[in-house]
DNA sequence: CTTAAAACATGACAATTGTCATATTTAAGA
DNA sequence: TCTTAAATATGACAATTGTCATGTTTTAAG
């Protein structure tokens, strides 16, 4: 459903909404511990959440990765779409392209709208609202 | 969501399911056609159902493979779970062991009960029904 | 202006998944 | 009983995805 790069990406972006700010800025590697993801695995994948303005960051000594208000206020359907694309969150349960439906194919109905439901709550929610259920214990960030 | 394998191996069971029977058997190359999948990948696949007895198949002259009356009262799942497993089917979005309704990770409410009812619809589907809506063109299976 | 600490860029390596080919076994029919 | 047509078993190869390391560039601080 989702690829193991994209859940990486949700989680460090979550751990840095909790746990940075624009002064306040965390080592790559520092990410990788409590998430449980290797080190230099996080870091391709925080370089290329960076480059595409989702989280931020600044080299040199005192440097590292941080996110500001407006990073926070992104939905989180970006990250997932900048690693995964669009195709794998949509795409019918058996790729077939011409499936929709008036056109449906044999499994279609088994999944009814939950997989466009899903998808626009991926849209609908932001980084801040995750963070607000973490902080009101709605929700739990693991290791 | 599904991985390929399974994809195909849903594709060649209805395939199946609707065009054979005890005494009209199909070759594996002719249903790598229709279903578009290489002829040997599709053959291996139809192996692993044959010997878990999801399709049923005869060797030499006049061989292939088929279903019977038995074969097409098998949940779907049955072929998911053989293929894909378990784990792939139900595990949390994040891939976070601890995550359930008690202890839910930060994306769990986004899926709500989707994949419960999901999983629980391909376990009370047959492959007889799926048929009996592709025969009264409630749903195609395309090439 | 020099040094060091960090992100950044690049690419090598590994594991998993998907694709394909070949040789063996089984069974039907002449 | 011999030949042939088919599934079956095995394993090699390719592509994708995930993992890791190394060198380069930027920036802060002394």
């Amino acid at each position: 459903m989702l690829s193991k790069s994209s859940k990486y990406a949700l989680k460090s972006v979550l751990y840095l909404a909790v746990h940075s700010s624009e002064n306040q800025r965390i080592l790559a590697k520092d990410i990788a511990k409590p998430i449980n993801v290797p080190k230099a695995y996080i870091a391709k994948i925080l370089q290329e959440l960076a480059k595409h303005h989702l989280v931020s960051s600044t080299r040199g000594p005192n440097g590292g990765f941080y996110m500001t208000k407006e990073n926070k206020e992104r939905s989180i359907i970006d990250i997932v779409l900048l690693i995964d694309g669009e195709y794998r969150l949509t795409s019918c349960l058996l790729s077939i392209e011409e499936c929709d439906e008036d056109n449906p194919c044999p499994l279609h109905k088994l999944i009814g709208s939950a997989k466009i439901n899903f998808r626009e709550n991926l849209q609908n929610t932001t980084i801040n609202d995750l963070v607000r259920d973490i902080r009101e214990e709605r929700s739990f960030l693991p290791l």
